[in-house]
DNA sequence: TCGACCATCGGGACTTACCCTGATGGCACC
DNA sequence: GGTGCCATCAGGGTAAGTCCCGATGGTCGA
């Protein structure tokens, strides 16, 4: 049996979905533990354990990100499947970065549902249908890209001179780093700047940050 | 019914996924076209037009990367499923940064290999359960972060010099911009960087290379 | 063996960044 | 009508970055 966790600020709400959720065929799901607040929530996933936790992501008290954050900080490993009205991005994304493991609107049906829980808990990732496209999309977006012609200018030594200036390291803590002199630092920072056509360590700063080389 | 094409460079593991997807009870699916390469994979399916590419990773001259850009290119729109015995990040990454919808191993039986493809068709994101993790890891790993509590204590003026800042303008260059002098740059550097509690431009740099305010 | 490239240093000069103290006027809140 | 916060600016100082000039030794290939 999955052991499920309800939290939603409407009692109509959950009680429809505890419907859905037990009441189907050769339903394996089973509600332990409900709650329409945050602080409720926090307190009744700590308390029950659940496989499983439906949530929503507006709550009176907070959202479901605020949930995921109190648990998982009281070593509850629970998994979390977000259920909301809203197909915002901001919405989705926020609750995906928190750690929820799934994100289905309240347009889905009955069975579906059932099996979006099952799926969580096999540690799998479920989306609306209509999620899965951006959610995707953003994910591909923010990836590094593997090409950066420029830098196969630079020599080994220069690449490695150049990510420690890229993350803000003064030339006297590069040397340190590397064990060498300041002046020999000098000389790579000279030539990566020089190579980049890059007038000053601060432009190289914003030039590392746009390719991801941080 | 879905319309898929099938690439895989062994004709016996083709032959094995044919039959999955076609013979088990109540297949909504039909194989329209086969590939073994990348070549042959990007002709059969700008030919066919399939409603769902089930594609391996690895094939002789490529990878599912190039067939996706090969028939994206073409404007062609079917939809990705990567089938691959390699659970590498690299390559599931790679695969799904190119464009597919899904990517599940080879371990999978049968059933679940109907459902994937029907979940891929109807937009949805397939993992295999062990992927799922670290999938959304990354994802939510170089996803910028809606609220940055520390950027709150900057003034609305040292917001706009600091946004300079990190992009590694000089102070002469930030003055001329805002229209104000070195000095007033000078003043709100240092309010910020006292704020941020960092030590340096250059460390500002990477800090907000990191929130992605760049 | 010689030339090309690289990593390693040094001196010196100039520019820029950063900090400190202190000042002015505007604006809002009580 | 203070009191505080903000934006604006100044002088003067230390530290750091940037660029010149140069030098040495190592490796690798023609």
């Amino acid at each position: 049996m999955i052991r499920v966790a309800l939290i939603d600020d409407h009692a109509l709400v959950r009680a429809g979905v505890r419907g859905e959720l037990e009441e189907s065929e050769n339903s394996d799901v089973e509600v332990v533990a409900e709650a329409g607040t945050v602080a409720d929530a926090i307190d009744a996933i700590v308390r029950s354990k659940p496989d499983v936790v439906v949530c929503d992501v507006h709550l009176p008290d907070g959202t479901a990100a605020d949930v995921i954050a109190g648990v998982v900080e009281r070593g509850v490993t629970s998994r979390f499947l977000a259920l909301s009205v809203s197909d915002a991005a901001t919405d989705v994304i926020h609750v995906i970065r928190s750690g929820a493991r799934g994100y289905v609107t309240k347009a889905i049906e009955g069975p579906d549902l059932v099996n979006a829980v099952r799926r969580v808990n096999d540690g799998d990732a479920v989306f609306s249908p209509r999620l899965a496209g951006f959610v995707l999309d953003a994910f591909s977006a923010n990836l590094e890209s593997p090409g950066n012609p420029e830098l196969d200018e630079l020599t080994a030594r220069e690449q490695e001179v150049m990510r420690l200036l890229a993350r803000g390291y003064a030339y006297k803590e590069i040397a340190r780093r590397l064990s060498i002199s300041i002046k020999t630092v000098e000389s790579h920072a000279s030539a990566v700047l020089r190579k980049l056509q890059l007038s000053s360590r601060n432009e190289l700063a914003a030039w590392a940050a746009n390719r991801k080389l941080v």
